[in-house]
DNA sequence: CCAAAAACAGAACGCTCGTTACAGTACAGT
DNA sequence: ACTGTACTGTAACGAGCGTTCTGTTTTTGG
């Protein structure tokens, strides 16, 4: 544990939500224990944020910025048209090793499927994510399927989404290999055609 | 609308909780709100159930033996090796256009989301879900893909998986087709080697 | 060093939800 | 007709939750 000088309130309440909410799910954990993990008073939560849907929100959205940060250095690590592709699922298998975002499966999936009536800010991080995929994919697709390149795009998303799937599902034969795989074969059977 | 002679408060329990449970989600839905969708009393769902947890569990499991069935056909109206693979999305496609079976992506994942402190019944049907999935697909990957069936099964459960998100990412390209085509180059690799 | 801002602990409020209790009604089988 | 079972409508309870309030203490900056 670096426990350095600590953070400020703020920074730790976002550091707690990130931790606990989407590990132990955003619906079963109760304010308090947001609190307590956080080391904070309940009124500084409200004072900062004016409620814990809006916690979320904002959690939600560092995060994405985060994931998007992992991602940026692995495309840019890669050295090659299908490395790039795949560069998604080693962002991901480096994003989770990462103990500081533990995570049942997905927060941005689990935050649509908990808070189906959803304040219209969480959904939108939802819907960025999706956006952020499918154009990041479909640019990668490119030179790879050239004229088919939305629809390998289509299937490298899909790949990615049941790797996600798959953590929730505690299927035990390594998601990201499988769903790296299943991209890899998608994209050779463009480049065959 | 089939009114029929009106079914007896059980099964008109679980009818609605299938319709609407599932479909608005699993916690956002209060049970008054079941109760009358259902047009019954608050102490005929305690007698019959002990509480909403357990009608939740009964109607998951009541969902798999449908949704088994549903699959089932689909596999014997199969004609050879490729097609019973892919049966499980045709049989995907024709129990979401059934009218009695709404619900936003897949009932056995988001019981699993929403509820994660869940009694031991219900996330055994998740478990349950899976391992037919896993058996089943292990089976017909086996005349296409020979040694090599158990990465073709679970390439095929993570399509399946990633197709069940797509429809709660809202993503535009119909699920069903990009997962399908997504398994049968992930088969057609196989076979190739 | 002092004033202003930020954070604190803890109690309390109001609301929703799951669940139960109660008294009354429809209807089956014998 | 009688008895038991299934069901109804309504009201109430108790717990848990998100949120707010009060007064006090700590931190910060000029």
């Amino acid at each position: 544990m670096t426990t350095g000088p600590r953070l400020p309130a703020r920074a730790r309440l976002l550091k707690a939500a990130d931790q606990v909410l989407f590990d132990q799910g955003i619906r079963a954990t109760p304010v308090d224990a947001l609190l307590q993990a956080a080391e904070v008073s309940a009124a500084t939560l409200y004072t900062h944020f004016g409620s814990k849907d809006a916690l979320v929100a904002e959690a939600l959205r560092i995060r994405l910025a985060d994931w998007q940060g992992v991602w940026d250095q692995h495309i840019v690590a890669a050295d090659n048209d299908m490395a790039r592709l795949l560069a998604v699922f080693d962002a991901l298998a480096s994003y989770r090793r990462d103990q500081d975002h533990p995570s049942r499966w997905c927060a941005f999936l689990a935050a649509a499927t908990e808070l189906p009536a959803a304040a219209e800010e969480i959904s939108a991080v939802l819907a960025a994510d999706t956006a952020l995929l499918a154009t990041r994919l479909l640019h990668f697709s490119r030179p790879l399927a050239g004229l088919r390149a939305q629809d390998l795009a289509d299937e490298v998303l899909l790949a990615y989404s049941g790797t996600l799937t798959a953590f929730l599902r505690g299927y035990p034969h390594s998601p990201i290999d499988v769903g790296r795989r299943l991209a890899r074969s998608a994209a050779e059977a463009h480049g065959r055609k």
